[in-house]
DNA sequence: GCCTCATTGGACCGATTGGTCTAGACAGGG
DNA sequence: CCCTGTCTAGACCAATCGGTCCAATGAGGC
């Protein structure tokens, strides 16, 4: 019980702090009062230290965000609408706390060069995305899906790095929009 | 002469750090090695410290690309080409070098809770951007020139997004596909 | 009551961090 | 030749970094 809850907590707070200031930015001293638990519980539930905490936030929020992905398009009755209503979703995830984060697996990507095993984290995440998008692509009779998942992935990306540096949930109603022209 | 020389030579080591592993993620010690002067020429020409150089060498890659897209936009007989022009530009820009670097306003962007001067450097490098593309379009005729030039500037960050995270540049090549097939 | 074992609390470590400070190298003008 | 101002060289600093370690805690089975 307290196993997982301390577990937990630890993941949510590093994956708060790790998504705004990014892997090296955030220090396990932060991470920890976040979380309020000490240094032994850190290194009890994550022997590997702060990489594995990183590794497990990352794809926690990952699978978060694929959630999202896959409930929206469940809910669409094409993939036009489902690429619409994913925008909008974005917007509203990203508005929900304090600050806008970023996206999980941008926080660990200029980490990578000192913790390459946080590369193979990076891509799978990616990949589960543009897979859960390419297969509700197919299921709705989108042609050439994965080309169809590649371009609103990219699209997706672009406008979470500028609501990022923004702090604004803008550029995915602007994305919206423009993908409600095109339809 | 020796003053131009060794700024310089800080801000084209920093800037290549820090596009590589980002801004907390890089010491002033790697710099300095990198650039090959001791730690009294940093705070000689950046009294503002890590801060200050780290603005310097964002407005400086911003301003390199800032050009490749002025000229590559200045040669293109319409929009469309020339989306399709700076496309085929970016993936070859960022295989230049031995690493795919990140975007220049990426590699900061965390550090903004951190060091808020930064913020205002994000903004107007991004705003820069922005506007050169929508002049271009503007002048070559393009309907809804701000639109547009916020569409491709979306698809290019989300492109570099995923450049950066697989080290290739396929995914410019994917994006200048997809525009060559909408053309 | 006691034993066991999962978990916590936090002192402690060497290394590295960004930043300060000063001594001197060196060129150009007088 | 010396003076002046620019620039370099690097010792030094307190603070913080990620990580290690072990004693104390406390719930559950016997």
């Amino acid at each position: 019980m307290t196993d997982l809850d301390s577990r937990d907590k630890l993941v949510r707070a590093a994956s708060r702090l790790f998504r705004r200031k990014g892997y090296s930015g955030v220090g396990l001293a932060e991470i920890l009062t976040e979380a309020g638990l000490p240094k032994g519980s850190l290194y009890y539930h994550f022997p590997g230290g702060k990489q594995e905490l990183a590794d497990a936030a990352t794809r926690w929020a990952g699978r978060q965000i694929e959630a999202v992905l896959d409930q929206t398009f469940g809910a669409a009755p094409s993939f036009e609408a489902g690429a619409l209503a994913v925008c909008e979703a974005m917007a509203a995830a990203v508005s929900a706390g304090a600050h806008v984060p970023a996206c999980p697996v941008l926080s660990i990507l200029q980490a990578v060069p000192d913790e390459p095993r946080l590369q193979r984290t990076a891509e799978q995440v990616y990949g589960r995305w543009t897979d859960c998008i390419a297969a509700h692509a197919a299921r709705l009779g989108r042609p050439a899906p994965r080309e169809a998942a590649f371009s609103l992935h990219v699209r997706l990306q672009g406008a979470w790095v500028i609501a990022f540096a923004q702090q604004s949930a803008t550029p995915f109603a602007l994305l919206a929009q423009e993908l409600r022209r095109t339809l």
